[in-house]
DNA sequence: CTAGGGTTAG
């Protein structure tokens, strides 16, 4: 039974066809499908990446999936699909197997590999396109161009940009829009502004796009002047403005901009919100952030997403109000690990150790993997409440158990964690407080430091 | 299958 499954290319599928239980594939399917039309069926029904892969294996045991009846456009479908529920890792599996990737697939992994934080890998895959005569599309380009932003990489992105004028592509709008913010976001406001002034149609996407640019570069009156100058405005020119001027040192312009932004009967939504919150964390005014806060709520933004509630936990701490923060986190639908870190961060700074210990055990038992920012939380965290002995430890255990190098960030905690013991009066002679394996790690990580300041201060 | 905008260290 495996024979037909095994000439198929991918272990993976195989064993994901092998280990459905027997009473759910024969439930929804009594034999593995063959006609093209129920898997095409099935694959628009289909709700999550279980099912695709199912779908998937019956493609594979249908024959479809490679040879002489290989269907193209059910392998692109399913491509599409693991793409867009995020599985990189199967979308990539299933390109590597066809026969020969047409345009589609190829613009389908670029973006995939982009979406997914890799624009290294996106690049490589548009090169290796060209390499093997596959040739882009008007879809291909602007991909290709933004993974040249996520690279900073203006020089790619000019290589793209000639070929794509080279191939008719020249006055494509979505890639145009894309080399605005390419060249901004690099730096090149000369070439970002050639870009802008060589269109002919200006959308608002265009517009904002040079607004945000200018903005990126802290050109600040630039950006207003351009803002006054589009001739329409949407939700995202007013939060790109609002966001810029929170971002800039202009806290109570981007108020004043939210109320205009009002009164023009625009829609904010949560991005709106977040720069709001910015600004408020610059003016540190406890209240403005409670009003922001009931206004999200009210518009039922605090349902979704994990932005507000981020953005919320951080200033409702730096405002001083680390109970509210607390709540925040209680209530909030989706974490990120941007939230979590937020809230151990908060917890340290006002002194409250243990229960930001507590917070990243329990972030540890859900098996989500910290980062350098989760450890320079915990380990302030530590100093601030004087558990240098745990402080230590856990230092060790991000270094040996997660692999994460330390950073000045890191050692500054270090440092931190040495000043509390002297700082409780116990003089200067570690060896009383601490284990020998923690005063060793204490005195290399202050040679690491690369200064004597952390050992001068005992 | 296309575009412009967001959270955490300091």
């Amino acid at each position: 039974m495996t024979s037909s499954l095994a000439c198929s290319v991918d272990p993976l599928l195989q064993a994901n066809y092998q280990s459905f239980p027997p009473s759910h594939r024969c439930k929804t399917h009594r034999r593995p499908f063959h006609r093209r039309e129920d898997l095409r069926r099935l694959l628009n029904q289909s709700r999550n990446c279980q099912q695709l892969l199912q779908i998937h294996a019956h493609i594979i045991r249908a024959g479809l999936a490679s040879g002489d009846h290989a269907d193209t456009s059910l392998l692109y479908h399913l491509l599409r699909l693991y793409s867009s529920f995020s599985r990189l890792d199967l979308a990539s599996r299933l390109f590597r197997l066809l026969p020969n990737p047409s345009t589609f697939a190829f613009n389908l992994m670029i973006r995939a590999q982009t979406a997914a934080g890799e624009p290294i890998r996106s690049l490589r895959l548009y090169n290796r396109m060209i390499f093997s005569g596959v040739s882009p599309d008007k879809f291909t380009f602007p991909f290709v161009v933004r993974s040249c932003a996520a690279c900073f990489d203006a020089a790619k992105g000019k290589e793209v940009h000639a070929f794509a004028i080279k191939t008719g592509f020249w006055r494509d709008p979505f890639l145009l829009n894309a080399l605005i913010s390419l060249y901004f976001s690099c730096g090149d406001a000369a070439d970002g502004l050639r870009v802008f002034e060589k269109m002919r149609v200006r959308s608002v996407v265009t517009w904002t796009a040079l607004v945000s640019g200018l903005l990126a570069c802290g050109d600040l009156a630039a950006a207003q002047a351009a803002f006054d100058a589009m001739p329409e405005r949407n939700v995202v020119s007013w939060t790109v403005m609002i966001n810029g001027c929170a971002r800039n040192g202009r806290p109570e312009e981007a108020f004043t901009l939210f109320w205009r932004m009002l009164k023009e009967n625009q829609n904010p939504n949560s991005y709106t919100m977040v720069g709001l919150l910015i600004a408020c964390s610059e003016l540190g005014s406890l209240s403005l952030v409670r009003w922001v806060h009931d206004f999200a709520r009210k518009n039922g933004m605090l349902k979704r997403g994990f932005y507000i509630g981020t953005a919320l936990i951080d200033i409702y701490s730096k405002c001083g109000s680390i109970g509210e923060a607390l709540k925040v986190f209680d209530e909030m639908p989706v974490r990120s690990l941007a939230t979590w870190n937020s809230l151990i961060t908060s917890l340290g700074v006002h002194g409250r150790g243990k229960e930001a210990l507590e917070l990243f055990r329990e972030m540890e038992k859900k098996e989500l993997m910290p980062d350098g920012i989760t450890f320079v939380g915990v380990l302030c965290a530590c100093a601030r409440s004087g558990m240098v002995e745990e402080g230590l430890k856990l230092y060790k255990i991000m270094k040996e158990d997660y692999k994460i190098e330390s950073g000045v960030k890191h050692y500054e905690c270090l440092v931190e964690l040495l000043n509390s013991v002297s700082i409780q009066g116990k003089p200067a002679e570690l060896s009383s407080e601490l284990s020998t394996s923690a005063q060793q790690m204490l005195v290399n990580a202050c040679i690491a430091y690369g200064e004597n300041k952390a050992m001068d201060m005992d």
